[in-house]
DNA sequence: ATAAAAATTTAGACAAATCTAAAAAAATGG
DNA sequence: CCATTTTTTTAGATTTGTCTAAATTTTTAT
């Protein structure tokens, strides 16, 4: 089934703000989407009639299994085209949200599965967000900081914490930037200071005060 | 300034009309459409207000300066597009069409330069059809034959006349399929047979009947 | 418990893009 | 050259997604 841009939106932000509260007021998804609120119960009401979700009113509306499967179908459009923009066009990672907005409604699915393999299926997108496959299973992701990663684990800079300049004169010096990928070599007891290897670079060692400040993003399913 | 997918469609099928007629009916570009010929007229009063075609009642519709100018635009992201799909997703180049009907209303024009980029400034899409650079100029490209590509010519095979089984199977072993890049090595007047190359393959010898069967597209501008 | 505040829905309108049916203009062919 | 056919336009509706203003329901706070 073909949904306009509009109904997608409206199940991706539903969806977005179901993990927070079970239960979705309509003035929450107004100010999400930035509509009247009284646009927002006339949308509902039609993607009711098309079971993508259980509304009464003045209850709050909930998405269905159908309208959550519509949803993480969208999200993992958007984040497959983000790495994309980032990964092969060179873009920036602050800059592909609103032309990923775009490209997650182009239809063809067959498109996202064939852009999921040509990045290599990925499990996260530049932002750390990760990405579901095409069964719709969202990878577990970890979110904290290198100091907690495991030895030899793989992670994605999502932020830092510190972010003075002499911090980020010590990140750049070390190719260490927002989206890199790295793995962690070893952790050394006697400092908690951590050896990193950033693609295309030689290993690093980073003090435990800098590795507490590298935000990343990992899988947390390593058997 | 942004155009609806519905206004941008509408230029494009004029442009291309206007390669065949310089005065485009309202009947024709309703047959182009697929609508009725009534929502043709209304759509051109608000593209003239938008001063991107001339047009008085009754008497047709031509592109202005700028109505040109976003045509050649939509041109070049369809064909981009088009491009990218088969090239670097491996589509088959048949079923490209309908998916870059909807990448070409993406609006940044950003990322059609990168896409560009990434695909290294081709000149043709995968049907042989001229890709407009930057500056919106469409380069010459010449549709003829192997048997009359220059010596040292790089061509792009667009289609093949003798599509029996025995000429199918000659073509397949030699890697010669719709799409290919090849260019011409040598040609022999003895027999005027050509030797051509194919990336990723040893030259081949191939004689002048099967020459005459592949149908090609090339730059004109050799300088 | 109930009055005021907040949230939500209804009612009525509008813009964009389309349609059908009818009217008007242009083209054509004895 | 003028009657018929063809093309094009106008008129009036429809659908989708939106809006504002007013009405209604729910929540909150005294």
């Amino acid at each position: 089934m073909k949904y306009s841009a509009s109904k997608e939106n409206y199940i991706k932000a539903i969806f977005h703000l179901q993990q927070e509260l079970e239960q979705v007021s309509t003035n929450s998804l107004a100010e999400a989407l930035e509509t009247a609120p009284a646009s927002v119960t006339d949308m509902l009401k039609k993607l009711k009639a098309q079971q993508l979700l259980q509304y009464e009113r003045y209850r709050g509306v909930r998405l269905t299994a159908s309208g959550k499967k519509l949803a993480i179908q969208i999200i993992r459009k958007h984040r497959l085209w983000e790495l994309f923009l980032v990964e092969k066009l060179q873009f920036g990672w602050e800059e592909v949200h609103d032309i990923a907005e775009e490209l997650e409604h182009i239809s063809s699915s067959k498109l996202v599965d064939r852009l999921d393999e040509f990045l290599g299926f990925p499990k996260a997108d530049p932002h750390g967000d990760p990405i579901p496959d095409m069964q719709g299973r969202i990878p577990a992701l970890r979110q904290s900081t290198v100091s907690e990663m495991p030895e030899s684990g793989f992670g994605r800079v999502s932020g830092i914490g510190d972010q003075s300049p002499a911090m980020l004169a010590l990140l750049r010096h070390n190719h260490i930037a927002l989206g890199a990928h790295l793995q962690v070599r070893k952790r050394f007891e006697a400092d908690r200071s951590v050896e990193i290897k950033l693609a295309g670079h030689p290993a690093v060692n980073i003090s435990e005060h800098v590795a507490k400040n590298i935000r990343v993003t990992y899988e947390n399913n390593p058997q």
